[in-house]
DNA sequence: GTGAAAGCGCTAACAC
DNA sequence: GTGTTAGCGCTTTCAC
């Protein structure tokens, strides 16, 4: 492995100049510079990321930590990051599980952006002390290092709410996805003032976690004990949605004659079910580059402006 | 933030005790690391990778480069590789784009896993020549540092392309990905090898690039200037099944009535798209933790045996 | 315009 | 069992 000694050595010239000559400080005429340059591709020197880290105290690097990679909701959402992270010169890197803790706790990145239920709010204010910027993305955090960039869910639930009432629909049921998550708490609050807005109770709710699967084990529980069926299931995301509509549809359910149902996210399958989902869409790839936007101004101590990200309702056959 | 300094100062003691007790060198007596561990974490100390990678001349990190987080086929093999490192102790970062080749000459890694088709076989010799191991998914490179961890396309191919000549197809069409990747070609040749088998010919041969919508202009273009019909379209992957699929639906075209179909990789889509799309399945996430286990054997110099991952055919209801 | 040298925060060889 | 110290590969201040 080569180091900036190598290059000097080969240029005849310091450390410093190499230095520098690759860093386009203007002190360097181009002649010289580019000599320079020239000998350091040939020598196939590349600077060692630990080495400048440690002397600047930076690393030009932002990292994402998020849950896991099996969601179909992330993709748009890592690309628009990267997109926007790579415009202005920043390498992003993902992280999930075990390995967002450590690099967050080794400063391995300059900032952080968050999404990841597993990291606790505790930890992350813990690591704010002496951490910024930190971007959370799925829930609500009050420090001075810490910056809330979320989904308006309460009102996109809200909107779709009203959607939904005004088609006569007047048992609803709500399936919650993990309980005291940030995205759950508000997509279920702003389904409940669509409710209290037209003074119709809440028929019934059953509690998943997220997945395909818990939307299946909620649908067989409520077959298995007969239990008097909504007149429509608006759940708090897509997954949990067709794993209720799949599981109905195998015992000769109707949808939406037997019942509605809805979702939110959006995903792809969502147009693949049958009948079609209707869904809140959320334009990831957009929010991403929003995001990383935030991170680079904050990293320039520049004043950023936050605001919700909004969904469009996506209108489709199931309810 | 506090360094290792702080920590010394602390626990009146000198910083090499300090790293040696959080080290859990066998020289320092319980006792003792026990309380600067109880005064490190007090202090919220944890050491700076930047300068423990300067120093010890590894990171304890792999690197793992994708195309984009677009594709449906990354999240098990993430979660594979993630799940297998963490256990060894590893941390696994994610990249792509150029966000990738900065940390690679960067040396951000220890080892690299590489399955982006925009890093190109020059670039990766030349890392190669001072960075190992380098493992490569998506194609085959010859390089001492290099390991190529493929799967068995060919063979898969052939399999399933004997299946579908015994079903008595006998004018079939093939789908092209990006048309020099490993894949593409590996492909490719095994349907090649079945056809000539029984000495069928191709009927014709379409050139997309691994994504849906090339697989819907593809149909389009067949459409439109009214080409022969093969009676079986053999895809390099489902996702351009699937909008060959679609699109042909869409003007009236039965499948598997009118002509079959058949795809590659066997995401979740294929099981939801009507009719069925009959598929090769890699278990990803198996994969994903042989990749991981190679890695870390590398590593510690052991002699690894690397095979091919092998595919499982999927018959369901496209041809 | 160029070079010498300090020092970032750590680990580990060496001394005691 | 603990402390002193060199030095990893860079950037940057300061001197010339």
């Amino acid at each position: 492995m080569s180091t900036i000694k190598d290059v000097a050595k080969a240029a005849s010239c310091s450390i410093s100049t190499v230095s520098y000559a690759l860093n386009n400080d203007k002190r360097i005429p181009d002649i010289t510079a580019n000599r320079i340059k020239q000998i350091a591709e040939e020598i196939g020197y590349f600077p060692m990321a630990a080495a400048r880290n440690l002397k600047k105290r930076n690393t030009d690097t932002i990292l994402v930590a998020i849950s896991d990679f099996g969601g179909p909701v992330y993709h748009e959402l890592l690309d628009g990051i990267q997109h926007q992270l790579a415009k202005n010169g920043y390498t992003m890197i993902v992280s999930t599980g075990v390995s967002s803790n450590s690099l967050l706790k080794e400063r391995s990145a300059d900032g952080a952006i968050i999404t990841d239920i597993h990291i606790t709010d505790e930890s992350l204010i813990q690591l704010a002390k002496n951490f910024r910027p930190i971007i959370v993305l799925d829930r609500r955090l009050h420090d001075i290092n810490i910056f809330n960039m979320t989904i308006d869910n309460h009102n996109a639930m809200l909107l779709m709410t009203r959607q939904i009432l005004k088609k006569g629909y007047v048992k609803p049921a709500f399936v919650h996805g993990v309980k005291d998550t940030y995205d759950n708490i508000t997509r279920f609050s702003g389904f409940m003032e669509g409710l209290n807005e037209q003074n119709i109770e809440l028929h019934s709710e059953y509690c998943g976690n997220f997945t395909k699967e818990s939307g299946i084990e909620i649908a067989n529980y409520i077959i298995q004990n007969n239990i008097d069926l909504p007149d429509i299931f608006v759940c708090a995301n897509d997954e949990m949605a067709i794993g209720i509509m799949e599981t109905f549809q195998k015992i000769g359910k109707e949808i939406p004659n037997d019942f509605g149902i809805s979702g939110f996210d959006d995903i792809e399958l969502a147009r693949y079910v049958n009948p079609k989902l209707s869904s809140i869409r959320i334009d990831h790839f957009f929010w991403g580059k929003a995001i990383a936007n935030t991170v680079v101004s904050l990293l320039k101590k520049e004043i950023v402006h936050i605001e919700k990200q909004q969904g469009t309702l996506m209108f489709r056959d199931s309810f």
